[in-house]
DNA sequence: CGCGACGTTGATTTGCCTCAACGATTGTGG
DNA sequence: CCACAATCGTTGAGGCAAATCAACGTCGCG
């Protein structure tokens, strides 16, 4: 029994030799603070998967600033998922960086599917993580349509209310499409009116 | 050799069996321009794969705005995503209508999952469109993130340039966050200086 | 024909951005 | 352990892109 394969396949049925196959597919990395897993015009061929601590991936536009497409913290996998998984094979337009010190697993996305193919159980989990993701993909799509800059703030903290303590608010600010500036404005007319 | 299971699972080299199986699970569905495949509230248990015709689901905010998640077209499938997958099961958020006459094919996400167990080439070919739809996600997140208002447009019509001739402006602009009104002044704008 | 759906145009408002300055907090080297 | 610098967050003034509100032209269709 590999508790770290329970942890990362959510399945604690799998037989010894199953789960030192995935084991063996593993790699296990060490991010201090700072450290990037990927930066912009790298190749990309890995998943990560985050077994401590805290990430996140951003672009840097055009104008030099940055917007931050996803945070991942214990249990998330984070990858450049535009250059992995897009139509045309490209390198990263992402930068992935650690939030706080962090352990990760990384497995090559060529191993992870050939695992899918021998083991039906990773992929049946690999299958619903994706459906999880579709889901709150749409969501976010969708609250970027309809809600106000304050509402979707208000949404931010409520979801991830564990968050707050590791990311700077610049990176809500990039997360949720606004300056640091109006973030700032946002906080203070939320915090006097109660 | 069934056409419609190869252009819908993209394999042609699948037994007479496998197709017959995969066939037997489909329900055809017609739609007339403006008939809703979805409404709000409704119970969501299916995919829909569209074979002709156009589709676009939206929601209506509380301010009775609509706001436009996907266009379908031949090849796409489309659904209650939010619903279908999301983490607890709930009913429709969203309203899918036709914009023109159509074909679809229904399946049940139950029928599709135990297919997806029962043969892997489904399970593959789903792998890989869900990885796609992932990454243009992440593409529209970041789009909406980054470019203006006229950018956006500008991908669009560069990224959906059949389209144009089936969805109204004022879906368009439901779909990029803005009003038909502004759309309108992007086209005015583009269309004077050329 | 006449009505409704769709698109356009104008005047005004507004939410958020930009630019600039300045506290507060954190980290670091002497 | 303090001193100082860098990073981060806040505040203010002014500007702009897009929204809102309102009116009107146009097209297609019953």
């Amino acid at each position: 029994m590999n508790p770290l394969i329970t942890e990362i396949f959510q399945d604690d049925s799998m037989s010894d030799d199953q789960a030192d196959l995935l084991y063996s597919k593993l790699k296990k990395i060490h991010l201090r603070k700072n450290e990037f897993l990927l930066k912009a015009n790298d190749e990309v061929n890995d998943l990560y998967y985050v077994h401590q601590g805290c990430l996140r991936s951003y672009i840097i536009d055009l104008e030099g600033k940055e917007h931050t497409l996803q945070f991942a913290v214990k249990g998330w996998w984070i990858s450049d998922y535009i250059a992995l998984y897009g139509k045309t094979k490209t390198s990263a337009v992402s930068y992935i960086q650690s939030i706080k010190d962090a352990t990760i697993y990384r497995i090559s996305k060529l191993e992870f599917d050939n695992l899918c193919i021998a083991l039906p159980k990773v992929a049946n989990v690999n299958k619903r993580k994706m459906e999880l993701a579709f889901a709150s993909f749409q969501n976010r799509i969708l609250e970027n349509l309809t809600l106000s800059a304050k509402q979707r703030y208000l949404n931010f903290i409520n979801a991830y209310p564990n968050i707050s303590n590791d990311v700077k608010n610049y990176h809500i600010a990039s997360y949720l499409g606004i300056t640091t500036e109006s973030l700032s404005r946002i906080r203070k007319e939320i915090s006097t009116r109660s």
